[in-house]
DNA sequence: TTATGATTGTTGCATTTGCAACATTTTACA
DNA sequence: TGTAAAATGTTGCAAATGCAACAATCATAA
């Protein structure tokens, strides 16, 4: 995952923050990200550490995970069309995010400077990997059934890594929301597919065998 | 939905094409976009004119429409992370596609000029677009029923037409891939849905009453 | 170390869904 | 305008799934 200030020294990114009017915020766990200053305008927030779940509480009341961010990825009112209000952001460990306005982006001063150059490209990269992300996802979801999706998740998981015997980053219960099937459920489709031999999941270990 | 010459006179949009080395490619409607002059590096196409049908291929040769792009929209290498070969584009009518080298976009001449820097603003406006795109697809894809699916459709086109009496723009059997559900049990739900009383359809217009 | 919360496994059952097969209507274009 | 293609409507049925309720295991912090 591409980080916003990659490839600038520090002293730049010193400057490049003030020059954006940045402002870093550190959060604990389990913590509504607040922001109400930032609801005015459009901004960006970066997560320099830690993760974020954003989740949307539709009209219904229903809550949903919208994204998993963790650090190096970015959320804000560029990227949801909803109304922020709507918009809840939970911290899931101590974490720091760096606010951005959107305007200050292509502030006067800023653009004069060679680093300003990399920042962007490192933006635009940003911006694409999470495109790519959530193409992914949408992948995922548009199988027709768990074990579809249970098939493809796995044989997903170890093409990013390489290797066909690897280690779960993630809990079952996450992955059944990322899929967006009922836990119970997809544990049973599990059971399946280790009985057909298609999987073999032991603590955290995986190992996919298709 | 954002255009990536906006607010660029005609003039320098030909003097920024010429710096991009953008080339511009004319093609008919139900065509492969093939450009395998592109697959080497990274790329972005962008579409002036028409509409593209992002199709993915997975392993077990099921076909997955990603995305349906309009005029004004990109897609590329940049924004998926699956092999290209994987993935078909496909015109859904005459359709005139711009292609950029990814690299190009901060080459050393461009940076120099003043509309420079409105063409990124106008390149992150339509990245943030469409990932608030996904989102809303994500958001959709979530829903357990193929009720809960529909009724939240139908609500935010209205939300999104700023009227609860509206012009559908595209056909059902679309929304229904859209939707990742089957097209005839859809048919099914939205028929359940008109006699409770929730949503009236006549040919192409809807009523949303809730 | 213990206990408290989080995660995982299991299963019966009602509901929802995909699938198939076909009829009907609408649209596009030659 | 006629006709082929696309879109839409309908329905029976088997399969997949959500839901609920509970047990068991694992992880973590006091």
């Amino acid at each position: 995952m591409a980080n916003l200030f990659e490839n600038i020294s520090s002293k730049n990114i010193d400057k490049l923050k003030k020059l954006l009017r940045a402002s870093t915020i550190k959060y604990h766990r389990n913590v509504n990200v607040i922001s109400n200053i930032y609801y005015r305008d459009e901004y960006i927030a970066l997560i320099d550490k830690g993760s974020v779940q954003i989740i949307f509480t539709d009209y219904d009341g229903n809550k949903i995970v919208l994204e998993e961010l963790k650090s190096g990825e970015m959320f804000g009112s560029l990227t949801s069309s909803v109304k922020q209000d709507e918009i809840t952001c939970i911290t899931k460990e101590d974490t720091q995010i760096t606010f951005i306005e959107y305007n200050q982006i292509t502030n006067d001063e800023i653009i004069k400077y060679d680093f300003y150059i990399i920042f962007i490209k490192n933006l635009i990269r940003i911006l694409t990997e999470q495109l790519s992300n959530r193409n992914n996802r949408i992948e995922l979801l548009t199988k027709k059934t768990t074990r579809d999706k249970l098939l493809a998740y796995f044989k997903i998981m170890a093409q990013k890594k390489g290797i066909k015997k690897f280690e779960m980053d993630t809990s079952l219960t996450e992955i059944a929301n990322y899929l967006s099937v009922d836990r119970s459920a997809m544990s049973r489709e599990l059971k399946y597919l280790k009985e057909e031999g298609f999987i073999e999941i032991n603590n955290k270990k995986v190992k996919v065998n298709y």
